[in-house]
DNA sequence: AAAGAAATTTTGACTACCCAAAAAACATAC
DNA sequence: GTATGTTTTTTGGGTAGTCAAAATTTCTTT
């Protein structure tokens, strides 16, 4: 069985994977995302080599094994369940079960998630919106366009954020921009950067691009 | 912040402590007790009393300090408070919870544990009928007796048992032997060493006096 | 194509665990 | 009160994960 390190290591290569379309993902980068030296990203790696979690090219990077990415996927599952537990169940706030996730999803066993999964009805997505792996580790994106790329003037409902931070998701909370809720972008200013919303009941809110692209929002 | 390892052992010199009235722990019983080689106990000793968490005396034994009696009681707390979480809101058989407790009693927050405390109404004793210690990490033990000293021919109530393991909870629970549940102890053999014990509407059982002093009733 | 910059890997070292087996201390018997 | 046996501690060694800094490779610039 896989130790908690290894899962998280195998989450974030699949992460990085993911937002950068089928590159492989570097050493440095993984560093840089699970605050580590460089030296241990490149031990670590050849560690999972030997176990056959990933394939490692020395100074081109890494892409997760078939049996790699499963094994994420259920990482993914277990954080993902339990977040939804957290603010469905025990009532916690959206803004604060990250953390908690992120140590339960290591602790937690296969026969509590699933009963877990059944309490709350077999969900898709998570309280952020992040689509919830199956048992068997199939996990469907969707490609929902941010509040960077979505039609203007339209009323559109906010389907995911995928900013994990905190105070970033309280700041969200008070201008009513949670996944459910709908909003309006009125306008964007390349110059500024910036990406004018109007939540649905709430305050207007003026977020720079990067923030921007981290809200998305459903298809028409 | 205690390591998941330590938190294991205060437990179980505190255990040790209780069943063997104010003598200290020995190593080696620690050693039997956490499944490791005796070595390894005297330099996790060592490092336990550097942190102030035990007082040690070379081939003496142990005791654990304020302190390290008050880590130990919140490890408890937690693990107790889950056990009963896990039974009462998840459903689980009362049976399977300990393992599950015993790796979740590392994981959980004190904000978590504070919810379910609140959503279990504050209880005082765990599915097993173990003592839930106080916020502030206070624990009151009964001095409730065992089948092997209570009386005899009289309607008792099981308060208590004090063995984990998987299958003999199980047993229990077939013959109706929870806490909670009435039954009367019919007779005790010296020789054979067993109790005979007639539980309220289950079948007949006879123990072994080890397995009888776990088994704890109330006082009349 | 060579120099300099940037990223990556290697090396040596540290902490927190763990074990096996030798050495030391303690307990008991005679 | 010495010999024997038991328990405990010490010693040497191993794994997983980490870092700092040196060495190497790759990338960029000219």
């Amino acid at each position: 069985m896989p130790t908690s390190t290894v899962e998280d290591y195998l989450k974030c290569i699949h992460r990085e994977e993911r937002s950068s379309e089928g590159q492989l993902v570097s050493t440095g980068r993984i560093a840089q995302e699970m605050g580590v030296a460089p030296g241990t990203v490149t031990a670590m790696m050849k560690t999972l080599t030997e176990t056959g979690l990933i394939d490692y090219e020395p100074y081109m990077g890494v892409r997760l094994t078939d049996r790699g990415r499963t094994l994420a996927a259920h990482v993914l599952r277990r954080h993902r369940l339990v977040e939804l537990f957290l603010v469905q169940i025990m009532g916690m706030d959206w803004s604060e079960v990250h953390a908690e996730a992120e140590i339960l999803e290591h602790a937690v066993s296969d026969r509590l998630i699933d009963r877990m999964d059944v309490m709350l009805g077999h969900p898709k997505v998570d309280p952020h919106g992040d689509p919830i792996p199956s048992r068997t580790g199939a996990l469907e994106e969707s490609d929902d366009p941010s509040l960077l790329a979505c039609a203007l003037n339209r009323d559109l409902q906010i389907t995911r954020v995928t900013d994990q931070r905190t105070e970033f998701l309280r700041l969200l909370e008070q201008h009513k921009l949670m996944p459910g809720r709908r909003a309006v972008v009125e306008n964007r200013d390349e110059l500024t950067e910036t990406v004018q919303v109007r939540p649905d009941g709430g305050q207007p809110l003026r977020l720079g691009f990067h923030a921007a692209s981290r809200i998305l929002v459903g298809r028409e």
